[in-house]
RNA sequence: CGGGGUGUAGCGCAGUUUGGCAGCGCACCGCGUUUGGGACGCGGGGGUCGGCGGUUCGAGUCCGCCCGCCCCGACCA
């Protein structure tokens, strides 16, 4: 490709809405440009690091028996509507009518679709089991699309879904996802792990997801070094300790006036905030039902924990079934004759007309160390005043005890009681175990070879492609610019001529040397415009091809074109008559170098 | 949805306080010089100052409403 034709072009100075690096350099590199909030064009730079990115995704999805096609991007809404997330998913569904009114949904994910197609072409275990992916658009309305490419609205994501007839298909199928995802991160040239990951409202049986780690991520993972417990903060268990064994004492009310967070109540009474009881007020959401869809469910959650922990609220939305959680205002806290700041669940009804409204039950939830924690501190539902000596059980029930508490940095690994790290991390893909959950929604169902009629088991595995770009992009620059691995370049080389007046030899050699390379498969970037030698040598660095080859009079007077690496500094001259072969050497020796990176994983049992 | 910021040429910004010709740098076009790390000279083109309404003799500037974009939070199959 001619720099002097290509669409797109390089910007001097950073656009002020990129903050992070890779938003910026693939912005500036002329990578790509944003349309709206999380909307994005591909130029031909991306679009041609792109496909390398799908081609290696199609390669490992093949190897494990993936059968590619095409599914399409507008769906019909009954069919989101029989699985039920047509109710469930809110403002993030993309939705419209057709010209005759019927409703209409943008794809946020194929699920409903494959189970659709499953039912049409799948009706005995002959048939069974499949793999079958697509490359697709997906577009969910994301209220913060964030961070360039990271964060979208609009994005391509590949998703495979495996088709099994039972649970120990369903298993092998996940582990060969579990190990080609790996394949596909590692031949990108980008570290990534994998951390257990909430099933949430699938139905589904495990779910992981990997992630590179970066400060610019928004998901915490926590991590155990000694034993190499990893999960999402969403799920991630920790080791509680109980507090000392005691006889459970008196009740008693003290005066804490002010004293309205748990910091201002441990500091008053001069406790630790393990002996107390914090009180936290939600109001959940609960997944419509089949008949009555789009009546919305809710309740009144009191969700009690030690003082000295956080609600993890996945957790506590999982225990309750719930598909959303949000806080309690004040009044809605008040109705239930609670009070804001001195609230505990002693002494409240805990019938349903204590909320009033549309809330039609007001339910508790226990963290599981609270019952071993005998004695603690917690609200006495009048302003101003505490408890002293609370227990559960004697003093107040639950209708569930679970643990339902955030793991933070430092906390005790579940498995082996080391300290536990927080780091953050980009969500690059995720592999889920669905099971039943939408082959029962949707029928699809098998004639098995005992002549009984089952549902399809099913898993999917998605990697976003845009997202693993700027996490590539993330990892790979320099104070220069991009710094692109050989196995996602967009070309492999780039050929600079520099061209000073009178010098027309030099514009020769570079075009025939274009051609050669051409023609040995290694299409070069060519920068064969009129610009200055600083020009074109920062647009090198900043676009970041692997390989750069320099034509001008004063290379060919010292012997041949000089030759740089993107990542390293040192400059070579080659000999003209060796150029595509050392050109070809240099390459494949940066290929090893990646697929020494590709290894077998363990899959964590 | 809450909080903060911002919107002036393709990009980066000044001008808004105190109303009075719409500016600067880069980029772009033409001519010439220059050619190993973002060259120089001369000439030139490009604007619904986010939008609508209001105040005023006069609005980029003041007032009201709306919108876009960015950041933090909420949210995230």
């Amino acid at each position: 490709m001619r720099m002097s034709q290509i669409f797109g072009q390089t910007l001097r100075e950073t656009p002020s809405e990129a903050e992070i690096a890779s938003h910026q350099l693939l912005l500036r590199a002329g990578f790509i440009r944003q349309l709206a909030a999380g909307v994005f064009s591909y130029l031909p730079l991306a679009r041609r690091a792109l496909n390398k990115i799908e081609a290696i995704m199609r390669q490992e999805i093949d190897r494990i028996g993936g059968q590619e096609m095409t599914m399409p991007i507008v769906h019909p809404a009954d069919l989101w509507q029989q699985t039920g997330r047509w109710y469930k998913i809110d403002a993030e569904m993309g939705r419209f009518k057709d010209r005759n009114g019927r409703d209409m949904v943008l794809a946020m994910t194929h699920e409903e679709v494959v189970a659709d197609l499953v039912r049409q072409e799948v009706r005995s275990y002959r048939h069974l089991p499949r793999l079958v992916y697509h490359i697709q658009t997906k577009f969910r309305d994301d209220p913060r699309p964030r961070a360039g490419l990271i964060r979208v609205r609009e994005f391509t994501m590949k998703d495979s879904y495996s088709l099994d007839t039972d649970w120990d298909g369903l298993d092998r199928q996940y582990r060969l996802h579990y190990q080609a995802y790996f394949n596909i991160f590692h031949r990108c040239g980008l570290p990534v792990i994998a951390v257990g990951a909430d099933v949430g409202m699938m139905g589904g049986s495990l779910a992981h997801e990997y992630m590179y780690l970066t400060p610019a991520g928004e998901d915490t993972l926590l991590l155990c070094q000694s034993c190499g417990y990893s999960a999402n903060r969403q799920i991630a268990r920790l080791r509680k300790t109980a507090t000392a064994a005691e006889r459970p004492l008196e009740l008693e009310k003290v005066a804490t006036p002010g004293a309205k967070t748990i910091e201002e109540l441990a500091n008053f009474l001069g406790v630790e905030k393990a002996r107390t009881a914090k009180a936290v007020f939600l109001i959940a959401a609960y997944p419509p039902g089949t008949t009555e869809p789009q009546i919305r469910q809710e309740s009144f959650i009191c969700a009690i924990i030690r003082g000295d922990m956080e609600v993890n609220e996945t957790k506590l939305a999982n225990t309750l079934g719930a598909s959303s959680l949000r806080p309690a205002t004040e009044d809605e806290i008040r109705l239930t004759g609670a009070v804001p700041g001195y609230a505990s669940p002693v002494g409240l009804k805990r019938a349903s007309q204590a909320t009033g409204g549309s809330k039609s039950a007001f339910i508790v939830v226990v963290d599981d160390i609270v019952p071993q924690s005998p004695n603690l501190v917690a609200g006495a539902n009048e302003a101003g005043y505490h408890l002293l000596n609370v227990n559960y059980g004697r003093d107040y029930s639950a209708d569930f005890v679970a643990d339902i508490a955030a793991a933070q940095d430092g906390d005790a690994c579940p498995n082996c009681a080391s300290p536990l790290q927080a780091v953050r991390g980009v969500e690059v893909g995720n592999i889920f175990k669905l099971g039943t959950h939408f082959s029962e929604k949707l029928g699809c169902t098998f004639t098995d070879v005992d002549g009984q009629e089952k549902p399809v088991i099913m898993g999917s595995y998605g990697i976003g492609s845009g997202r693993l770009l700027a996490c590539i992009a993330e990892e790979h620059h320099d104070e220069q610019g991009l710094r692109w691995p050989v196995s996602v370049a967009p070309y492999p080389v780039h050929l600079i001529a520099l061209v000073g007046r009178g010098s027309s030899d030099t514009m020769t050699t570079a075009d025939q040397l274009y051609a050669d390379l051409l023609a040995a498969g290694n299409e070069p970037l060519y920068d064969d415009r009129d610009e200055s030698p600083g020009v074109k040598f920062n647009d090198a660095d900043l676009i970041g091809l692997p390989l750069r080859l320099t034509v001008s009079e004063r290379a060919l007077k010292q012997g041949g074109v000089e030759m740089k690496r993107r990542d390293q500094s040192e400059r070579r001259i080659i000999p003209l008559a060796e150029v595509l072969q050392v050109v070809q050497s240099e390459l494949k020796q940066m290929e090893m170098d990646i697929l020494e990176q590709v290894r077998e994983v363990n899959y964590p049992d």
